[in-house]
DNA sequence: CGAATTTGACCCGCGC
DNA sequence: GCGCGGGTCAAATTCG
């Protein structure tokens, strides 16, 4: 576990805010830094967000690694991440020579910036070393992309056959927008630009859309990255937007557990503090708090080695549900159905520890102020009427399973962690 | 194959 | 009334 999660600069982080819960998001968003004590966090950076930052020191991909696939893209992030900072890497999928569904998009204005950019360094490359490079753009097409499997081949299947269909609907014509932006191999001739896929959306009055929730948030929390990833409910990603001023898009979830819980939340890097995240919570769930650790577990595995910040994150809950009650919770604004659960988390004493087989959280004691043991204190002796506002201090929260920073360091390395430790 | 994520489009609150 | 911009939807895509 690369970093513990830092549970009580969470809880406090969590208090301040919460005091000014009423006020607006903006306010609290304005004010990010103010809650005291999470700057003191280990930065573990969401995925996505992690991408930005990532400086590749062999802008070109190293001739060792050439052959790479990859490498070679993954080379080329940062790149296209300076191109357009607002514009968060996260898109997982795949090859830069595809601009089909997204042509004139910005992934695929991205790629074909990813291959201009690729094509001179190897240029530049060339001259350098007087060498041709390594591979060309061609073989490297032409090889076999690792990553993409079953279902890229049903995309070039699906793009060869509507090519097929458009040159016999309109041979020879060959608008601008229309032409590769870069012609390299037989790969990408089989692959013609789609037209952008309409996203034209079906209206279903019988389902109401939701109502607007502009300033709504019941619960605006600073949190390091570390305890971005606590909680007992599953959060699935709805959306993601570049917020204006902001160099940080904002990320979208809503509760996965239930499926009509209304719960939601957003998560936002702060600007002013890379190292702490501004998470809103909206809305309550309006069911009981998942108690399985097989479900929970395979979601902190699924942020491991999601892209940005993948709530569905549980990396160690407890498995009796009232060991903790989560940030989320402090979000909650109260559990309706679970408001059981609640209740139960606050009769539990303030453990710092939390139990678990394997994952097992110490805080540091540096974290545990009188202030915040006073808080807990009230907390657990007013657990009844604590209903609404929150009650982000309970005492118990989940072990944020500290994977956050494995997560991001990388993507890859384990994230899960659960267990190291 | 179902679940999760990505992301362009749309909706709509709000300030002017 | 209008436009901006945040919030949401949902098709497309990826993943396990």
């Amino acid at each position: 576990m690369a970093a513990e999660w830092d549970l009580f600069a969470v809880v406090r982080s969590c208090k301040s805010t919460r005091n000014t819960a009423s006020s607006s998001v903006a306010t609290n968003l304005s004010s990010k830094g103010n809650s005291s004590g999470c700057n003191d966090d280990p930065l573990a950076y969401l995925p996505s967000l992690a991408v930005e930052q990532e400086a590749d020191p062999f802008p070109f991909p190293n001739q060792s690694k050439s052959g790479s696939y990859r490498s070679l893209r993954d080379s080329q992030e940062p790149v296209l991440t300076q191109a357009d900072p607002t514009i968060v890497g996260n898109y997982r999928g795949g090859d830069p020579c595809f601009l089909g569904p997204v042509e004139g998009g910005y992934i695929g204005q991205h790629y074909r910036l990813q291959h201009q950019l690729l094509l001179q360094q190897q240029q530049q490359f060339a001259v350098k070393t007087n060498l041709a490079p390594v591979f060309t753009f061609d073989q490297f097409l032409n090889q076999s992309p690792p990553r993409p499997k079953k279902s890229r081949k049903r995309v070039v299947q699906l793009q060869h056959h509507q090519f097929q269909q458009q040159q016999q609907q309109e041979p020879a014509t060959i608008t601008t927008s229309r032409v590769p932006v870069f012609t390299c191999g037989q790969i990408v001739n089989q692959r013609p630009p789609q037209p952008k896929r309409s996203k034209k959306r079906v209206q279903h009055p019988e389902v109401p859309r939701l109502r607007r929730r502009r300033n709504q948030p019941s619960t605006v929390c600073h949190v390091t990255g570390d305890n971005l990833s606590t909680d007992q409910w599953s959060w699935r990603k709805y959306g993601q937007k570049p917020i204006k001023g902001s160099p940080n898009p904002r990320h979208y979830y809503r509760c996965s557990n239930s499926k009509g819980c209304s719960a939601r939340k957003h998560v936002e890097r702060s600007s002013l503090d890379p190292d702490s995240f501004i998470v809103a919570y909206t809305d309550e769930h309006t069911h009981s708090k998942p108690t399985r650790r097989s479900k929970l577990s395979k979601a902190a595995a699924n942020v491991s080695s999601s892209s940005f910040i993948s709530p569905t994150t549980p990396l160690s809950a407890p498995e009796d549900g009232d060991a903790a009650d989560t940030m989320q919770n402090a979000g909650d604004n109260g559990v309706k159905e679970g408001e059981n659960d609640k209740n139960r988390a606050l009769e539990t004493p303030p453990v710092v520890e939390i139990d678990d087989d394997e994952d097992v959280i110490l805080i540091p004691n540096s974290h545990v102020n009188e202030d915040l043991l006073e808080r807990m204190g009230e907390l657990l002796g007013g657990a009844g009427g604590s209903s609404s506002s929150g009650s982000g201090l309970e005492p118990n929260w989940p072990a944020f399973g500290g994977n956050f920073s494995s997560w991001c360091s990388g993507n890859s390395a384990s994230g899960g962690t659960a267990g190291r430790g």
